[in-house]
DNA sequence: GTCTTTTTCAACCAACCGGTTGAGGAGCAT
DNA sequence: ATGCTCCTCAACCGGTTGGTTGAAAAAGAC
């Protein structure tokens, strides 16, 4: 579980395999397709896929002797999720800190706010 | 730009430096309180954590002689989005790719399909 | 002032990464 | 069968990475 999310964070940390993903998104292509616009041997490009493909992002299949690579867009949405996750968790946060900050001429004695900034400390999550 | 992109992703393909991404979400914290729960000497936490900040996910500010490190909720949002941009589009594409096969009894010869499935080919991108 | 806390810097190490070259494997085509 | 095309596997190399230890900088506490 963990392990995946490494690989494909991982996979999109390199500028070509995030170029090889855009070009897939188009449409499916074979492996000499994808590397020819490179100036990069087919092996480099092949190892690329390799890795796209553990991280289980592309997918292929056997078409003659050429593969045919297909992207994977479910793959792709597990990586929103989850960064989509903490990104709200902290905008709500902060916002919800704004609107205590706002809120102090209001009511100030409501409800137990988990203290501003600094006093947010846990010892044993 | 791409090396923004390169540096963030990279920073999340690691467990630990998630794990402290997932932590600063509920709230900021200092070094040695991010550090505490794990099994790992504080300067490879403080190691982890020049890696998020170099990757613009994590920003500190000097509180004393402690650092309180801050979650860039921005700086995650535009990893969403690239990400959400070709899975939309790689959907979208399946999505229509699957229309026209379902519509291919009612009418056939209507517009010039970009070709189901093999013919994407594209020479010179 | 000295001592302690908090964090970073520096050097080191094993392991991994992105690229190369060279060889081999699996399918058509002739 | 022989050859041609498409792709992958293996070995190698320089550079980066994730961790360690040790020293030092910066700010409070005494």
């Amino acid at each position: 579980m963990t392990d995946q999310l490494d690989k494909a964070f991982a996979a999109l940390s390199d500028a070509t395999r995030r170029d090889l993903i855009a070009r897939l998104a188009i449409g499916d292509a074979t492996v000499g397709e994808l590397a020819a616009p490179y100036d990069m041997t087919v092996q480099a490009i092949s190892k690329h896929l390799k890795v796209l493909t553990d991280a289980g992002l592309v997918t292929k299949r056997a078409e003659a002797q050429r593969r045919l690579v297909h992207l994977e867009a479910d793959a792709l949405r597990a990586l929103t999720q989850w960064v989509e996750h903490y990104a709200q968790l902290a905008e709500r946060r902060y916002s919800r800190l704004e609107r205590v900050l706002a809120g102090m001429t209001d009511q100030l004695t409501d409800q137990p706010t988990d203290g501003p900034a600094s006093a947010t400390r846990k010892d044993a999550p």
